[in-house]
DNA sequence: GGTGCCATGTAATAAGTTACATGATTCG
DNA sequence: CGAATCATGTAACTTATTACATGGCACC
């Protein structure tokens, strides 16, 4: 139930359209907790119907602005404080890793090379990322999305090493 | 399409029942990519209508034991070298790290105290279970089950690390 | 007047989880 | 003969992805 506790966090944050969380799942939360649109719009309903948000405000072209209520507020700290992150990780990178034994090593050496640029350039996104924000440390979800862009960083950078000692490894 | 994968992995390693696998995908995947029953034997039976599977033997209880095929085989190298991994990664843990700022000080600390006790818990385990594995360097699923292990350590002392550190920037 | 963006919704499909349902065989 | 384990399957539900569908408003 995790969608529903983003958008909850979102709009505790202000109240926004289905359109601007969209922006913001986007920009803020999308190597978090990415989320379709046909997804966000139908969370707003159910929380609307479960009274945790209401619409505030009725603009042009069918805009509607949602707020968290009370209820809401609780429920999201509630959430952040009480239930325990779900640690279950998919991975269908190290996957792939159990089965290298199938391809010539060749070809093991060549996927775990590629892991390693991938993470690579993901360190340097990363990076270029955090040149952006800086100084932007108005909102507590800038301040919080640093630390959780600082978590990014040091995983890609293990994975980077972690990919280039793998390949090592294979003789 | 991973679980697809996943299954014809361990078949192209040896021949098993759908009973077998799920000890397998609890043993040795499980870190990776977790599968339930009901998922297992609904693959199995695609699987070999597809043709990348065939039942080869018949034991009692109704046991049947598969093997990969020869178009299996390349359909599992094709994924290997070919398709690239799926970069996308939800965590609802960090996703709790953006919204922090929606409980108080003491209790977003007392959060990433605990996430850095988890990650220690979860390298300790780690530990012990390479500790269990060593020597057993047999097949190529234990040869390369140990990189992926590596790769599980690593990601675990970086949260740790990170934790520790995130809980220091927060005064 | 037309292009681009704002804005919301539904439908179909795929993937994953949990619970239900059943029965055979082995071993002590 | 009873308990544990082996063994397979189905159903209901939840979550996520992709595609379809529609239309208003602002600005040039």
């Amino acid at each position: 139930m995790s969608l529903r506790h983003a958008v909850l966090g979102l709009l505790a944050e202000s109240p926004s359209s289905g359109y601007d969380l969209l922006k913001m799942f986007d920009m803020s939360l999308a190597n978090v907790w990415p989320a379709t649109q046909s997804q966000v719009y139908g969370e707003l309903a159910k929380l609307a119907a479960d009274g945790l948000i209401q619409v505030t405000e009725e603009g042009p072209r069918g805009r509607k602005e949602y707020a968290i209520t009370e209820e809401g507020r609780a429920e999201l700290r509630r959430w952040i404080v009480e239930v325990e992150p779900n640690h279950v990780r998919r991975s269908d990178m190290l996957l792939r890793v159990f089965f290298l034994g199938q391809v010539d090593p060749g070809q093991a050496r060549a996927y775990l090379r590629r892991q390693a640029e991938l993470a690579a350039a993901e360190v340097a996104r990363l990076e270029e990322l955090a040149r952006t924000l800086e100084g932007n440390e108005d909102d507590d979800l800038a301040v919080y999305g640093r630390l959780a862009l600082e978590w990014g960083l040091r995983s890609s950078r293990m994975q980077r090493e972690w990919a280039a000692w793998a390949e090592e490894q294979i003789r």
